[in-house]
DNA sequence: AGACTCGGCCAAAGCGCTTTGAAGATGCCC
DNA sequence: GGGCATCTTCAAAGCGCTTTGGCCGAGTCT
């Protein structure tokens, strides 16, 4: 069924049917009513690449994703990143496609990605520190949307971001005054931009107290449960173990957990631990007893936000970038107390 | 920079340009070698809107994510199940475009899906048991796969399925050899085609025995952590708690680890446990020494594996229905042991 | 009554590509 | 040199939609 046998079938022109459908005014009533009843009963829905050729727009939205080489890992923030753009989508009436790319050829994809012209925007996920592709994208006539930022960048784009730098600097603070001094960081990868920012936070806290962070207490990789575990195993047999762990991801803070009870110490008692929590749909921490102490913003709003953002732009993309900076709250859970006294 | 100015600028005609490009017989070498050439220096590459319009293939798969109103969770095994199938649609050139809807309206859903027409084909995700997407797919004139199957369902449809009876069934015959009689359930949500299976095996093996199953031992529901850790929280306070459980995923699984640890009890030494694990890339059980005794799927594998049988069908639609069973692997962790004794 | 607006409808062009049918150029044979 | 097959190239139609420009008849104004 296509728009030449509906409005064959109405006795209409392929011209007035589209407009009936399409809502502009230059169609009556009655026969607007007419149509759009005869296009419901017919199962008549307009062809999208047919209306994209016409119109010059897309209405969809791509997605790229970066997959790390080396580590084939999925980062689990994108499941619920894009459930949170796809209900704005859902509303706009846009689709969502998603490329899944390597490191590579990244100029490559996109510029493919724009002169295929089935996207009329794109979000852009993982930024590392020194982002090619942000300088890159700005060259090209496509408007995007960056969840996270690239600190080594100067050019204006259009980003949403969780205050990271803050959120770790509150949560060293936190534990600053709680009486911990050998506070460990549990990181991400630090070539990652939100990963550089915790730590950055992190030292923040540390210098505000003349403390000095010490390399043995810091450990940067893929956030996996059994990183955590790995990392605070190690730590935990240092000389000088830490007494508290500040955990970049509520998957390793797992893994940190699981190495302080094999240990025979118990989680906030004997040490303490703040992890980030994007509020998983899957993997909450709990909602009115929190297992964990955590800095929280929801990645599933951020998903919203920016695909509300991405759909400004492209509605107007003269506009000068739009940014919008989410603060994370700090949840107190059951994984930290006061830092136990040297015996 | 379209077909019609790269033509202009060489010279030549849209038609022997287009031929050129697509590796069409009827020019000559020397023609072609230019036409390329000139190509990949002004950056072109064709509007795929406007091949799709005129070839009539959208180069691009619909993935269809059904996200539950009532818990509005999205499943944690899409990200790793797409990143699967995506690099098999990277390959063969091939886009992908997601939808995620709520429960209602699927049949509208997908007719529109259809005739919108920027899919060739889809996938089914999180069949349950008397899915009826199924049989509507069925009536419409598009390729589908289904991830998972549905039970209650004869019509021959392609699908591809980890042996979930099989491996359940295995697992509490594991459990059950161990000495292990009181084996707890704590299910995924039992509508869902999955987890309807697993617990069929998980009855059948308990049957074998002559063992009844009992009520207060199966739970089901959405698989987050905190379900894990109150399920098994309530079962270890039961007058006959049981010695052993039985997962459906690890996510929940480390929540029943919690409780376990909370009873003041040790996993593997006074309780067992036995999770399904589908190999995620960020939440591993451990390679070489899995935390977990686990019956294990990757689900990566099977994205890959129903991507290339999804093309499969749209190169070739009138072949019978194609469907394939991966067995799971049962991997011995640290997390089960034989049954305590009675004291 | 004539000139003029205006609401309601239509024919046709155009979006960027593929593909059909045909035509020009080239080489070969008798 | 004419006839023929073979290469190589082209003009134009068509994919399903939107949108421009125009037409027709009914109502409004002078």
């Amino acid at each position: 069924m296509n728009l030449k046998m509906l409005a064959a079938h109405l006795g209409l022109s392929q011209t007035t049917v589209s407009r009936a459908l399409n809502g502009y005014p230059e169609v009556s009533e009655g026969t607007r009513r007419r149509v759009i009843e005869a296009a419901q009963l017919l199962n008549y829905s307009p062809n999208a690449r047919a209306k994209g050729l016409a119109t010059g727009r897309a209405m969809a939205i791509g997605h790229v994703i970066p997959i790390s080489t080396q580590h084939e890992m999925m980062n689990p923030v994108f499941g619920d990143f894009i459930a949170g753009a796809s209900e704005t989508y859902l509303k706009a009436g846009y689709d969502m496609t998603l490329t899944v790319t390597g490191d590579e050829d990244e100029a490559q994809n996109y510029r493919r990605l724009q002169s295929k012209g089935n996207v009329d925007g794109i979000i852009v996920h993982g930024p590392k520190m020194a982002d090619g592709r942000i300088a890159f994208l700005n060259g090209l006539r496509m408007p995007f949307v960056v969840h996270g930022r690239a600190s080594k960048l100067d050019a204006p784009y259009s980003w949403i971001d969780m205050n990271n730098t803050d959120a770790f600097r509150r949560a060293t603070s936190f534990l600053l005054d709680l009486g911990h001094r050998r506070i460990a960081l549990v990181n991400g990868l630090e070539f990652m931009d939100f990963a550089f920012r915790r730590r950055h936070g992190y030292e923040l806290a540390l210098a505000e107290r003349g403390l000095a962070p010490e390399p043995a207490l810091m450990q940067s990789e893929e956030m996996t449960e059994p990183y955590g575990y790995r990392a605070a195993g190690r730590m935990l047999a240092l000389a000088e173990p830490p007494t508290a762990f500040l955990c970049s991801s509520l998957i390793s803070a797992i893994g940190v957990r699981r190495a302080i009870h094999e240990a025979g110490l118990a989680m906030g008692r004997d040490v303490s631990v703040i992890t980030h929590d994007d509020d998983f749909s899957y993997l909450s921490n709990g909602r009115d007893l929190p297992i964990f102490t955590a800095t929280r913003s929801s990645v599933r709003e951020a998903g919203r936000l920016a695909a509300e953002m991405l759909l400004r732009r492209i509605a107007d993309p003269d506009q000068p970038p739009e940014s919008r900076l989410l603060e994370a709250q700090l949840i107190i859970g059951g994984s930290t107390g006061p830092a136990p006294r040297k015996p």
